[in-house]
DNA sequence: AACTCCCATGAAACCGATTCCATCGACTAT
DNA sequence: ATAGTCGATGGAATCGGTTTCATGGGAGTT
C-alpha cells in the first residue's frame, strides 16, 4: 500500500554518496562538503524523503517521541494541560503519544509499561495516582516530569501550584466578603490535591478565628453531580451556609444548579467560588469566581522541561501562580 | 540510562532456542512444541522481557500505532471523539497518537506528515479542513477513515450524523413549541456542518411555511463569544426573536450569558436550543436542552473501522442517530 | 620538498525484531 | 523397505537507518 517510500539508500545513490553521507546531513552530525551537502539535499527534496522514524530509533536509540500519560481525555483541566505540553513540544523534534489513564491506578501502571515498550525517551505524567515507590522506580529508568501532581522529594520533576496557598486564598475571599459558614465540597477523598486544598481552608478559617464546623464538608469526586448531592445535603440537614468553595467548576455548576432548584439566588443569597477556571465559567450564569490555574503554562514547562532533561541540559521550573479570577458569584454576605 | 532491557536474543539463549522461534511463540505465527513454547514463555517471565516495538515494527513492516490527527485537545465535542477512539482501540494492540491540527489546514496537513514519518498503520481524522482532493491522494496511500466530517464519496470511510436532518430536527422542536422567530447562530461559514444544519433550519421554516428572514441569521464561530455577539447584535437592530438555535452548546452558553446581562429570561421570554449535548450542558441554569451528538460511539466506531480496514476485514459504519436532549431550556411561546 | 595532522568519506557493523528458506526427523503411503 | 510429506526448528537475510573505524588526500609546518 504504502510500499513506495524513498529510502535512505535511494538517496545515497541519486547523489553518488554513500548511506553514512546522507545520514550526517540529516542529522548535521559532522561535516560534509558543501558540494556533496547540496546534492543529498536535492536528492531528498527529488524523492520527497522522510526518513523511517522506526528504523531511525532502533538505531539511534531514540524514538524522539514522548509518552504524556493523561487520566482522561475530555476532562476540562487536564486536556489543557496537555494541549500546553502539544504546543510547547511543537518544533522540538519530539511527537507526543497520548495515553489515557482513565483515572485508574493499575491501567495507568499497564500504560505506563506499554510506552516504555514503544520506547518513549521520556514521560510526562499528568496527574495521576501511581504510587510514589513506582513512581521513584521509574525514575530511574527514564527521564520523567509530572505536571499537577505533588511528589515528596520531586521538586525538580514535578510542576504544580501550591494547593495549598489556592485553597488558602480562596477561602479567604469568601472571608473577607464577610462570609463565616463555608461550606467545602471536596474533590476525591485521597487525592493530594484536594486534601492540600482542604488544609488550605482550615488554615484560612483558623487565622480568621472561625471555628470549623464538619458539617460544612462535603465528600465529592470532583463531579457535577457531587456539587448537586451537598448541597441538597446540606440542605436537608438545614445546614446553613452563606457560601461554596467547590473542588472545581464542574462542581460549582453542579452546586449553582441545585441551588437554583432551591429557588436560592447566586451570588444574592449564597456566593460560590470554584476552582480551575475552566472554559465555560467566564460564560455561565452568573459567570463563576475561581481560581485560576494556569494548565496551558504548566503543560509547555513540562515539554520544555522533559526536552531538556532527556538532552541533559539544565532547565528550571517555573513556580507558576493560581490566580483569583474574581467574576459575579460571589457577593458580599448581608449579616 | 536504560540499556539492561532483554532482547530476544537474550530469552533465545536462555530457553536454549532460536531467536525465530522465539519469534514464533511471540507472534503466534507457527507452531511452536509445548515444551519449547513453556520454556520461552518461562524465559520471557523470568527476564520481563517486552518486546521493542521500534524493532518490530521495522521488521514486520507494521507500527502497531494509529495516528489520530484531532482539531484542537480541549474542544469538548473533539475530544469526546478522541476519547471514543481511545476506548475502542484499547485491547486491540493498536496504540493511538495524537496531534493537533489547530484548527489550520496547513498545520493539519504537516502533522500528516509527520504522522507517515512515523510509520502509522492507519489514520482517523476528526473533524478537519483538508482538502477532499488532498484526501483522496493519503487515501490511497494508507487506510483512513474520518470522523465527524462529511466528504463526498467517503460514505464507507466517514463516520458522521446527518446534520442536515439534525438541524431539521432542532429548528422543528422549536417550531413545535409556538417559536416563529428564530435566530440561528452559524458556525464557521465554510464548515460543512454548520452549512447543513443551516440547511435543515431552512427546510423546517419552509416546510412550517415561515417566512426566512436574514436579519436572524448571525455567523458565529463556534464559540461562546459569538454567542455573546449575536445576541447583543439582534437587540441592538431591534430584531425580534422568541428562540435562538445556536451552533453548538459553547454558543448557547454564550448566547444565555447575554441574554441574562439584558435581563431576559430562559426560557421564559426566549428559548435556546443548542448542538453536541457537551457535559456540562445538563448542569447549566437552566439546564439546556440539545441536539446529543454521539460522540464517543463515533470514536469507537471509527477506530473499530479503521482496525479492520488495516487487516483487510469487512466492518459496517453505523448510522449513528441524533438525539432531541429535552431539557429546560425551551419553552412554548406565550403569543 | 618531506612530514604531520586533520578532515571528509565510505565500508561495514549494528540496533532488535520478523520471516524466508533449508534442514532434519518422524510418519504415512506404496 | 523406500520414497514422499509434513511439522518443527534454526540460520541467515532483511527492515532503514546510525555510528564506528579505517583510509586517502589536502592543508599546514619547518
Amino acid at each position: 500500500m504504502n510500499r513506495d517510500r524513498a529510502t535512505i539508500q535511494d538517496i545515497a545513490e541519486r547523489a553518488q554518496v554513500s548511506k553514512a553521507t546522507v545520514s550526517r546531513v540529516l542529522n548535521n552530525s559532522s561535516a560534509v562538503a558543501k558540494a556533496k551537502r547540496d546534492a543529498v539535499t536535492k536528492a531528498i527534496e527529488d524523492l520527497g524523503f522522510r526518513p523511517n522514524m522506526m528504523a531511525r530509533s532502533l538505531a539511534g536509540g531514540r524514538s524522539m517521541t514522548i509518552g504524556v500519560v493523561t487520566q482522561n481525555i475530555g476532562s476540562p483541566f487536564y486536556d489543557a494541560i496537555a494541549q500546553g505540553v502539544v504546543s510547547g513540544l511543537a518544533g522540538t523534534g519530539y511527537s507526543p503519544i497520548f495515553v489515557d489513564g482513565q483515572w485508574e491506578q493499575s491501567r495507568e501502571s499497564s500504560v505506563v509499561k506499554t510506552l516504555l515498550g514503544r520506547q518513549v525517551d521520556g514521560l510526562v505524567l499528568i496527574g495521576g495516582s501511581v504510587e510514589l515507590s513506582e513512581m521513584n522506580a521509574l525514575r530511574s529508568k527514564i527521564p520523567m516530569i509530572t505536571a499537577a501532581r505533588w511528589l515528596a522529594g520531586w521538586d525538580d520533576q514535578s510542576i504544580h501550584i501550591d494547593n495549598v496557598e489556592a485553597g488558602y486564598q480562596a477561602t479567604k475571599h469568601l472571608i473577607e466578603f464577610g462570609h463565616r459558614e463555608i461550606g467545602l465540597i471536596r474533590g476525591i477523598e485521597d487525592h493530594t490535591d484536594a486534601i492540600q486544598r482542604f488544609e488550605g481552608y482550615t488554615k484560612a478559617l483558623a487565622e480568621a478565628g472561625i471555628e470549623f464546623k464538619p458539617d460544612l464538608i462535603f465528600q465529592g469526586d470532583f463531579s457535577a453531580q457531587s456539587g448537586v448531592m451537598a448541597v441538597n445535603s446540606w440542605l436537608a440537614r438545614s445546614t446553613y451556609f452563606s457560601a461554596i468553595f467547590a473542588a472545581n467548576d464542574t462542581v460549582a455548576y453542579g452546586a449553582r444548579l441545585a441551588l437554583h432548584r432551591h429557588g436560592i439566588r447566586v451570588p444574592d443569597d449564597v456566593s460560590i467560588i470554584g476552582f480551575d477556571d475552566q472554559a465555560e465559567s467566564a460564560y455561565v450564569t452568573p459567570p463563576l469566581t475561581t481560581m485560576h490555574q494556569p494548565a496551558a503554562e504548566m503543560g509547555a514547562s513540562a515539554a520544555n522541561a522533559i526536552v531538556k532533561l532527556i538532552q541533559g541540559e539544565k532547565y528550571t521550573l517555573p513556580k507558576l501562580p493560581v490566580e483569583l479570577i474574581r467574576r459575579e458569584s460571589v457577593a458580599r454576605h448581608i449579616t
